[in-house]
DNA sequence: TTGCGGTATGCAAGCGCTTACATTCATCAA
DNA sequence: TTGATGAATGTAAGCGCTTGCATACCGCAA
């Protein structure tokens, strides 16, 4: 879009027989312009295939109708369909996507909000609530509108769209203690800067905690990844005491438990059971089929944008955060003891 | 980013006492500007945290640095690792993403385009090579910087970045008849306006017929979803013969069909064999996992946004045109006979 | 000392658009 | 008929940045 001979307002407005500024209002709140005017401006437009310039329209509204995401990866399906969600909606209000990714490093977040910025993002959607200082404090100095996702917050100044993890690892931990359990594992993320995963943890561990009867065994850190998660699902079964269920912190760890369980020889969920979190689509194709926590992906990402996008019409009165409900889905990896 | 005390270039000029044009120089090419002043001007960007205004620069150069990729849908991982390999490139270059999404529908896809070039983009990334006249000749008119990707490109003017998908259908189906497999079957995504479904169904096609033995005893579309998989698997084993192979066009195809077949008591690849294509992150996760055609993700995104970035830096000398390899994955759900 | 070449910096003209304000013109009540 | 009113349009001043050109300055050879 680089062509010397694009088109500009000034052109259009040459064709037309009027002024930039009846082009510009004839794009912009057409009811200020008289029918026969607007129609010779439409067609005016059509003929030379005018395109408003980005960069002149962002200047002089200083707003550029794009904002940004900021997602760990897009690797595993683990934010894609709320990503989807949320891009469908913020689309479907002429607003624009900026992807950038984190790798799960807050130094790459901080990188990555700067650069979204820098290229004119109004907001932010970020994923998670920890951040370090510095970049905590850099949202605040340059008062940049954002909502968190795939967590929410009691407290904070941030408006978010998202759930309980802390709850949800609790139930999910509860629901296998009620299925008669008591020799416990995990299996969880990198829990360093990201306090979903952390979370989970510490839910799961309440709810073991108030359990009197009940222990964990072992708890084991890696990435998302089938082939981490398979070595700690290995690493946590070398003990003397063998665990009964193993609670993973996403499905993709649940994943590569469930097929490191095979390997070993071992029957889930005859021999152990293995829960997950998150509910993507791999969770229903394993056999057996994962019993997992589902996350309300599709309704948080479309939330999401809803809020960012009344945040920047200033829209009062809204409701600013929102806590959707997680439901633990039964399948085939949880025994009943 | 719409405070109004937003720092501009001016109020650095004057805190750094020189004018705003050794500023900019500063900014984008240090080595014009003499080592004691470059010193003052980042004192001086950095108390302000001065960020340079997105619309001013892009008025002023007539360009964005952001790119824009229109994928189908990231709601399955289909695209997600190849999106998230090229925007990792892009990133590493400076430049940003902008993301739109087609849902496989050509109107949509023309939306998106020019959404995403009305929003700055300098350049574009395509899946696929189909696609309406009206779209074709918009690209052109514009003179819209873009490679294709997914697919490669024999003729035609587009840079592309992809694999032979008739090809790679025409190969998994020649390993699957030397497994003895002579009545065949074939579920594939829908195909209008999808060149990919389309050239993987020609391939399948092709093999077939070269076979004399063998034959083609039906041919389901559906969208990509794994319960319309499940019925068009379903709908084929309803005729007089059955056959012994389900070739599917997708690996969501082929785990919905294997989900299905699970579902109806038949067993995989015992009494019927079935192949996926794509190897995604599901496709090892069945049991028996799936036996598939790779596609090169992460290498086509990494690839695609070197070949766009080279278009738009004018670089010359590049060799436009990229065909990756597919490779056939034997897992476990294709039978010998 | 003078003049030259070269480097560091400043000046100011845009880039394409929006919008407050000014102008024009038709309409209508007094 | 006249002035007030308001709708439609035009004028022009920016928005914040880049960059070609002009200027100032320095060191050095003649």
């Amino acid at each position: 879009m680089r062509d010397s001979n694009r088109p500009s307002l000034e052109d259009v407005a040459a064709l037309a027989g009027v002024s930039t500024a009846s082009i510009s209002r004839c794009i912009n709140s057409p009811q200020k312009v008289a029918e026969p005017t607007r129609q010779r401006i439409q067609n005016a437009i059509e003929t030379l295939g005018y395109v408003p310039h980005f960069g002149g329209r962002a200047l002089a509204r200083n707003r550029t109708n794009t904002i940004g995401a900021i997602i760990p990866t897009m690797d595993n399906a683990m934010f894609a369909s709320g990503l989807q969600a949320f891009q469908e909606t913020l689309s479907a209000a002429g607003v624009t996507l900026l992807v950038g990714s984190s790798n799960y490093d807050p130094d790459q977040e901080f990188d990555a909000i700067r650069s979204l910025l820098s290229q004119g993002a109004d907001g932010l959607l970020l994923i998670g609530a920890a951040r370090p200082e510095k970049t905590q404090a850099f949202l605040t100095q340059h008062a940049v509108p954002h909502v968190l996702a795939w967590c929410c917050q009691k407290t904070g100044h941030s408006p978010s769209v998202g759930f309980d993890n802390q709850k949800s690892g609790h139930d999910i931990t509860v629901h296998v203690l009620a299925h008669g359990h008591r020799k416990l594992a995990v299996i969880c993320g990198l829990r360093e800067g990201n306090d979903r995963a952390t979370a989970r943890v510490v839910g799961i561990k309440q709810a073991i905690a108030s359990q009197s009867d009940a222990q964990l065994l072992g708890l084991e850190e890696c990435k998302y990844s089938f082939e981490e998660a398979g070595a700690a699902f290995a690493q946590l079964l070398t003990g003397p005491e063998k665990p009964s269920a193993v609670i993973c912190g996403s499905d993709v760890l649940a994943v590569g438990a469930l097929l490191q369980a095979r390997k070993m020889g071992l029957r889930v969920p005859e021999d152990i059971s293995i829960t997950g979190f998150d509910d993507i689509s791999l969770a229903q194709v394993t056999t057996p089929s994962l019993t997992t926590v589902r996350v309300p992906q599709h309704s948080m990402g479309r939330k999401a944008a809803e809020v960012l996008l009344a945040l920047l019409n200033q829209e009062p009165g809204q409701n600013l955060r929102h806590e959707l409900m997680t439901t633990i889905i039964d399948r085939g990896t949880l025994a009943r003891i």
